[in-house]
DNA sequence: GAGCGACTTGATCGATCGTTCAACTTCGGT
DNA sequence: ACCGAAGTTGAACGATCGATCAAGTCGCTC
């Protein structure tokens, strides 16, 4: 067959694995369907990743960039409200236009990974706070905010895209997810009008 | 051995099979884990449930029940920004106080039965979120409010638990979990009063 | 063109999976 | 005391899992 450097083969197997983790779960993702949807010989998949975990942990540190990629696009550079707001907003609109499988592939590997040894399941949602906090508190660099209250933008920012995403994997419902979209948004809006006055 | 009621055994087995499936995902609920975790040989678990497929309906079929006793217990009978407030706050303890393995059992298995043939994963989410509809439907008998109002609330409150749940399943730090819960109330609240004015 | 590292791959391993079966024991009704 | 229904169970089935290995083939360097 065609030659593939190594690296590239290491892309194309955690693509395939992104998918299969999406639409066969993490029990139903095994190396040889990976390995098929990479069109590439069980063998080969183990030549590239030693074992099964260590590609499940490239696939997670993947996961982590596309997040991290995500929220700094979606940076507006204006005030604290209007940056939670956009950020949101990006969040949102990637799980309902952006490729289905990063969001489905996440919620699957983030349960699975908690059960790893050292895992690095907090890892995707770590870096992905870490980020929205930076991105916040440079918003509030001209305002007068406290620390803490950036935390607490963050964390609502999180755990409203996070509930979007539940549903909206669970029911799979393009246009009542867009409606739902407009209401969390409206949800955020109202918070921040409430206590950063 | 002790002689014991089919009925009694596929009881020990739906709650063997949740923590079994809590500590160990979907994929690590092999039979033959949850049949020791039930104190029962191998055969006895396809003596009660001819597949593991049943079996996990079974486990799916006492979640939703749990999540409707738990909604209606914390039914205050108030008007329509009360009863949400309490719904919520009654879902929020529930997972930060109560059996921790049936929130996480829960979150595994919804995505598990997304991928089933009928997938009963909806079953959940819509069995829960109408006994909230009917809950907060009653409240607002005496005042002015839209149906399509009752069910954005409804949807509200549900993806405010889910968005706590995720992160509170993440990280498993009890005393953070319990600010963010009075982050979340704070935020229905700031809605509802922003929305029902 | 010889040599060597990088990559490919079919075949196969032992472990474990879900499921089945037949033999066995216990219990309630007659 | 007898009988059939209900419950118990060890042993085993074929399928599939993650992983391994040895025998290749390709492409670059000297």
């Amino acid at each position: 067959m065609a030659r593939v450097p190594a690296a590239e083969r290491r892309n194309d197997l955690v693509n395939a694995a992104i998918h299969v983790i999406a639409s066969h779960g993490v029990e139903g993702a095994t190396t040889r369907r990976i390995a098929e949807e990479a069109n590439a010989p069980l063998a080969t998949l183990h030549y590239c990743f030693h074992t099964k975990e260590l590609l499940f942990e490239a696939v997670i540190e993947r996961l982590t960039e596309q997040y991290r990629e995500v929220l700094i696009e979606n940076d507006v550079h204006g005030d604290v409200a209007a940056t939670a707001r956009g950020v949101l907003r990006g969040l949102l609109n990637w799980y309902l236009e952006g490729d289905p499988d990063l969001a489905s592939a996440t919620i699957e590997l983030v349960s699975w990974a908690q059960r790893q040894k050292d895992h690095p399941a907090v890892s995707v949602y770590s870096e992905a706070f870490n980020v929205m906090r930076s991105i916040l508190a440079r918003a509030a660099s001209g305002q007068e905010v406290a620390p803490e209250t950036i935390d607490q933008i963050g964390y609502v920012v999180g755990a409203l895209s996070d509930g979007f995403a539940v549903n909206w994997l669970t029911y799979a419902d393009r246009s009542q997810a867009a409606e739902q979209a407009e209401t969390i948004v409206g949800v955020l809006d109202a918070w921040l009008a409430a206590n950063l006055a």
